[in-house]
DNA sequence: TCCTTATTTAGATATTTGTCTAACTATCTA
DNA sequence: TAGATAGTTAGACAAATATCTAAATAAGGA
């Protein structure tokens, strides 16, 4: 898990939008591409920044590309952020 | 609290560290700068990119500014990434 | 008031990022 | 094998970012 690349992912609002809706069901990439007012390319190119991130997984299927979401990540960023908020164990 | 403000902040491996640093300790911005190995107005940028993400707090005190960290930002985060992992709920 | 220390602001520059169009690759079906 | 559909790759370009040096502002002390 490399942070950076994580957050960058992170801070584009398609690609947290993307997340939400990977979270409710796994969609092809050109079901995604349809929720949003962009080209297919630059939704393809969203979804290599999050594969790179690890925050999405891909799989061909036939013809189709299936995305789905990758849980672990977070919850090691989760980690991070809890030892940042954490009182308790300042060293 | 503005996600893609707070991620942008986090997406930069200085700023995570200025963020470690302050777990520990409330600390002026010249301590802080002392720590990299970069110039005063580039932390100085750094800081204020924080703190637009409400990330950090700074306050006066006589000619230097203390820096320390805001963790509600951090807790909204958590949520956020806690309702995507979350297996249940998926609407 | 003048000098020193602490910090920020301004302006420049190289790199990265998000988006587009055009072209390519992969798979299915007739 | 030819055409259609799904998706990515390549290349261009404008906007945003990280860094620097130089200059400005703020506060304290002689």
């Amino acid at each position: 898990m490399t942070a950076t690349l994580v957050f960058k992912a992170l801070a584009d609002p398609t690609r947290r939008s993307i997340i939400e809706l990977l979270k409710k069901r796994d969609m092809t990439a050109g079901e995604i591409a349809e929720q949003f007012n962009m080209t297919k390319p630059s939704i393809s190119h969203h979804l290599q920044t999050l594969q790179t991130a690890e925050l999405v997984l891909s799989e061909r299927n036939g013809q189709h590309i299936i995305y789905s979401l990758n849980t672990t990540v977070f919850q090691d960023i989760m980690m991070w952020m809890m030892n940042i908020t954490g009182k308790e164990n300042k060293e």
